[in-house]
DNA sequence: CTGTTAGCGCTTTCAT
DNA sequence: ATGAAAGCGCTAACAG
């Protein structure tokens, strides 16, 4: 294990001094061909890894970086992926980096047109997306590019882009898992609940519809016979909900579990807490505050996780090192699916962002 | 958001210089009273938190850290728990670490004594220990005590030790875990099949048998009445397990599923494999290589994981961190529990340690 | 016992 | 276009 190289050694070793070794790391420019080729024979040759912090520390540049998200309610999954940003923030907190949230409203393709109009005025150095709608974010990115503004997804990503990355799950493995579970559980011959949401102005395929891909396609690769009933809900008025469920469930049926593809499908799992339905098990994702209360409590069975956090955390960690270094960056990354149970939740996120 | 204060900043508010609020910081004495109180008055007004890369890079000091392991073979658990430790030292290149790896023969109780005298004779300012031998550890740990060495365990810990801190999965919950799987899948009436390994000398409390008390209590505790058969196997003659196998899953039997408690138990699915006994469900512990292929293969239907990469890195970082600024440590640290699937595997871990 | 100073690796400014 | 030098926050050696 020899002594970690350092830029005054790559100087020395390519004749020329530290600071033109600094120009050519940085693309900073005014250096002369013949200085930029031999301290990249160099770089060739040595492995150097420069150290963030302490670039950080002489660093005198600021950089702007814009965070946009559907708006963050207390507990939900969003908020988890603004922990994560803010983690990798602290993690960093030698590089001055300004970070401006603008949130919009998921459902509300207005609110989202306006928010990114004024992203487009700020001059910002990379932008982290969490995406709703497409239309409008393919736009942005357009702009984006148009700029040279790098930027990375969070929780998706989508065709005809061009991120620096993405950090998001694989939804359409989720759905294929959550169908394993369930039919792994359930009486062989019983029917499927499929929990929708009843949303307006819905996209064609967001996260939802991608676990639904993967759910069906599971059942039919493995010749699954499981009958399939929908269950609607509706965010909007709730109380509908019960009669719903009262309806499905205090007659005669053949339902052995159900599953929800969203986020706040939980809500279901209060409306069994309500009318007393304790023997149907349920499968859903992320762990927003209620879902993981439904599962502390029974009501869920199993939760599928997301690793919000973690995708905020990498996607802001890997904008500050492109914005420091511009190195090459992985672009397609797959966070953890993690299955998560009333035995283990206490344990669950317990240490991935010690500080 | 304000700036970050500095020793520079407390210096000057303590009017003190910044050498003597270093020397308290460090606890390096040389410092009069009313120093010392000026300076801890100020440092409880204001929040400091050292930037640990920094301090490195001026902390002329080297530690030297002891790891004693049993024996670590390549792709098994051990192994991810040195990964784990490598990959804090990465994190920290700046602080100077010597690292002592010293493991002994986990199915030998002498060579573990030997080992531990060894490491009784360095000089060492922090040892990182996984246990397996009760009586052994215990002689270590007083006289680590007594010389007022810094120790922490990974992978279990141990009663009537003083330990700075442990990481360890929950095993008791481990078992309990497995049991709640395994009874959700297999039918209601059927055997579970619990494979032992045979090994000679084998200690009373050790992680499978915490793993085993929590699988028969949560059978117990949920009024469980199938039926358990044990299923021995032997990691010195593996050809003997073919043969157990085969008298008892070609015979009438009415095994739903096996459960195996030590991350070895996979051998029982290679076994399976080349017995062409493929419709048993089985769930294990540990995503040692060869398990994982088990899992990805069909033959492992569930593996319960235990972070071992996440304890390894902890403990290291702990130390570190304790060594460099002596600041209190959280003594109990139990990592996540984590069940896999053949449909998620591939996704496990890609990111944890991403660098 | 304490303040001053040099230096860690890196960036930036400023002469040249 | 380039090297020399200062400075980021922190620690260590030294002079007093």
């Amino acid at each position: 294990m020899q002594r970690k190289i350092r830029i005054k050694d790559i100087a020395e070793m390519a004749g020329v001094s530290p600071g033109t070794v600094d120009r050519i790391l940085h693309n900073r420019g005014n250096v002369s061909e013949p200085a930029r080729k031999a301290v990249e024979e160099v770089l060739k040759k040595v492995n150097y890894k420069p150290n963030i912090h302490i670039s950080g520390m002489s660093l005198k540049r600021k950089y702007k970086v814009v965070i946009t998200t559907p708006g963050v309610t207390e507990g939900e999954y969003w908020e988890s992926i603004h922990f994560g940003i803010q983690h990798a923030l602290e993690e960093y907190e030698n590089i001055r980096i300004q970070c401006l949230v603008h949130t919009y409203n998921e459902f509300d393709v207005y609110s989202c047109r306006e928010v990114y109009d004024q992203i487009l005025q700020i001059d910002a150095d990379g932008v982290i997306i969490g995406l709703t709608f497409k239309e409008e974010t393919l736009r942005l990115t357009r702009k984006l590019e148009e700029k040279d503004i790098p930027y990375i997804f969070v929780d998706s990503t989508m065709e005809n882009t061009s991120p620096l990355a993405f950090f998001s799950s694989d939804h359409y493995q989720c759905g294929y898992l959550m169908a394993k579970l369930i039919t792994s559980i359930i009486p062989k011959d019983s029917d499927i609940g499929v929990s929708y949401a009843m949303r307006i102005g819905d996209e064609g395929a967001n996260t939802s519809t991608l676990r639904q891909d993967g759910f069906n396609n599971y059942l039919i690769e493995k010749n699954k016979t499981n009958k399939i009933q929908s269950i609607p809900y509706s965010t909007m008025e709730p109380e509908k909900n019960d009669t719903w469920v009262r309806d499905l469930f205090h007659g005669n049926h053949n339902i052995g579990g159900v599953v929800f593809f969203n986020s706040r499908g939980g809500l279901l799992a209060d409306c069994f807490a309500r009318n007393g339905i304790t023997n149907i098990p349920l499968i859903g994702v992320d762990l927003t505050v209620s879902n993981v209360k439904a599962l502390k409590n029974g009501y869920i069975d199993f939760l599928i996780g997301q690793e919000p956090e973690h995708q905020g955390f990498l996607a802001m960690k890997t904008l500050i090192e492109y914005l420091v270094y511009r190195r090459p960056v992985k672009v397609q990354n797959y966070v953890q699916l993690d299955i998560l149970t009333k035995e283990i939740i206490d344990y669950y996120n317990h240490f991935n962002y010690l500080t």
